[in-house]
DNA sequence: CATGAATGAGTATTCATTCAT
DNA sequence: AATGAATGAATACTCATTCAT
């Protein structure tokens, strides 16, 4: 039975836990980290653990929760200025920013992208789904000739799971085949063309 | 130490305990499958298994090798059929390909994938990069227009990471927000608007 | 180490906790009852468990007492009426009280009982004895006759082990094969008989 | 998955953990026996403990299985000469039987019940009161009068609960205000005396 | 060559007890 | 006095690996 953390000191140690299990999972892998390893790394006792957190299963949910909210937070403050731009050079933008987030706190969110925090855990991904979708509302109210053609989901589906994973994976090379900004240029001028591309299908058959 | 399987029947046995491999991380996930269930399901004992390899490691490593050389297997002899066709079309069909075999026996590969197969073991993925390599370069044989823009690297290194991962996901899902062949479409037309629209800037800029 | 209970609201702490002893085992078992549960039932907070009780065994020792002196307590007040009847009804009369002392405060005894409270703890159940063996004496200064025979120790050995016992397995049971009267009214029987029978035989042997 | 232990070593393996069961039982009472000193004493590691049974409780049943099989193998064979005798030499007869069965081994069931052995585990004692209903079944063929009046169920939850329980106590108590034969005659007398009076009583009202 | 019984280090989780506030 | 956060030893159970037969 989790204590619900109330105190000051207890929501200190919270969230001391959750970056413990950040630095566990990117050291020893999913499977790897064990409550003791993020126990020590939290600087507590295993049994404090189970003061804020009914077992591991929940620790690793609190993780995918602050990363979602993060690159939520990430992305959202951007949809403004995002909506003045070409789509190449909003996406850019973008991607741009949340790689700085993955690599925040010495790649602490990488290394876990790497050891596959959202394959076993139910990560709720929704939400960015839903960040983005925003996103796309508001680009369409200032460039309204997309509105005719873009399968909104069908994008969106592929945005996310293909541009972030991509991402993800390159981040995590040591030795990638190209360079970073490269990558950043392929996937933001991919979905430019794929739009003007199909809405100058749609313009003149 | 393993022995080499250079008899026939060791050959057999070794094969015996990939399909097994396979089979126990389909149902048990990557974490849950223990050495005993593999065994058990190659119709060895566990003892066996260590006469053909070292340990659990070494078994995932050849299931790997057996998904690269089956994707391969799967790819290749489609190229010559490939390059007389549209990049549309072309990705369209070897998507259609790539996913009949993840389908294969049951969705095998799709459910090892699942459990993130890829994440933990040392997925060594680059034969798959070559031989995508092979079929651009046979393709701007028979396209030489293409030649002068694409960023090989670049495209082939977007093509296999996104485009594969976001297959597998699709695959993976139960109750998917777009159709396979929407998603198939979306990712052929994607590519193909790529490509022209870069030629496009090139040819009248 | 625990203070000896001496003002008015320290007092009424102890029992609160003895109380909660009883409930918290009642519904989680003896190996399933913690001090959390103790305290939390009790109002108080685990460190003040701690201020009245030396550890968990001592709690258990004042329940263990408690249960005692109420039976006690139960029984003592009617040796007066007791030694007015016959054997059998003198204990089916007693049985009736126990039972309904067992019972009360839903079943919070019983429950303990049930979990055998009486098998892990140090349960001195002698004071019970010495009412049982005053009941006696004082049954038979009104029945002299029976003065002559009976072995007194055995006859109460027999009494409180075989006949308490029996008494509250059948109170634990969901679906016994007899019904609780019929119980009573054997053991009360079969005790007058013992006595009966044996004075018989002295009387013409 | 405990394995079905067909080969000679591993019953032998089988017997030697329910026998340590017992013994740690016996040492460490039924809440402080842990699956190591099971295994310790049986001479096995904890691994193979959990070879041949899915978890202690399975142990703990195995145990109250062998307890109950050797009570019944005990009374069995008695019953024919105890159809001859008079109630209260038969009942005689099966206590001292019995006790020693429970003396035996270094008080190896003793210990056991002293920690309530029956009390947490699922103790199957049907098939004790099976034997014993047998035993009367006979006793009444024998002995027609008594078939008249004894409530079978009755007297044999008597009789198997308030007596066996009984001797175990008194088998258990360092300081037995009474001796063991004491004991024994008054709880034959007890049920003889039971029997006889009641009926006389149906005779001559 | 094959077997499968045996091993024991390692995991998540609990809980009586302490002690700084 | 009272609190409740922190502790860490202890427990049941798992499973990769070994080795006697």
């Amino acid at each position: 039975m989790p204590r619900k953390p109330t105190q000051k000191r207890a929501i200190v140690t919270v969230d001391a836990i959750v970056e413990a299990g950040f630095m566990a999972v990117a050291s020893h892998g999913l499977a790897g980290a064990t409550t003791r390893h993020i126990a020590t790394l939290a600087g507590i006792s295993v049994g404090s653990l189970y003061e804020y957190f009914a077992n591991k299963e929940e620790v690793y949910e609190a993780m995918n929760r602050k990363l979602v909210e993060d690159i939520i937070g990430t992305i959202k403050p951007l949809i403004p200025s995002l909506t003045h731009m070409g789509i190449a050079e909003a996406i850019r933008t973008m991607l741009h920013a949340v790689g700085a987030l993955l690599r925040r706190d010495n790649n602490r969110y990488l290394q876990c992208a790497r050891h596959g925090i959202q394959s076993d855990i139910k990560a709720d991904l929704t939400p960015i789904n839903r960040v983005l979708i925003e996103l796309m509302m508001q680009y369409l109210m200032h460039h309204p000739r997309y509105a005719r053609l873009i399968n909104l989901s069908a994008f969106s589906y592929i945005a996310i799971n293909g541009g972030m994973f991509t991402l993800m994976k390159h981040l995590n090379e040591e030795n990638p085949s190209i360079s970073y900004d490269k990558l950043v240029d392929g996937l933001a001028n991919m979905m430019a063309h794929y739009a003007d591309g199909e809405l100058a299908l749609l313009e003149k058959p």
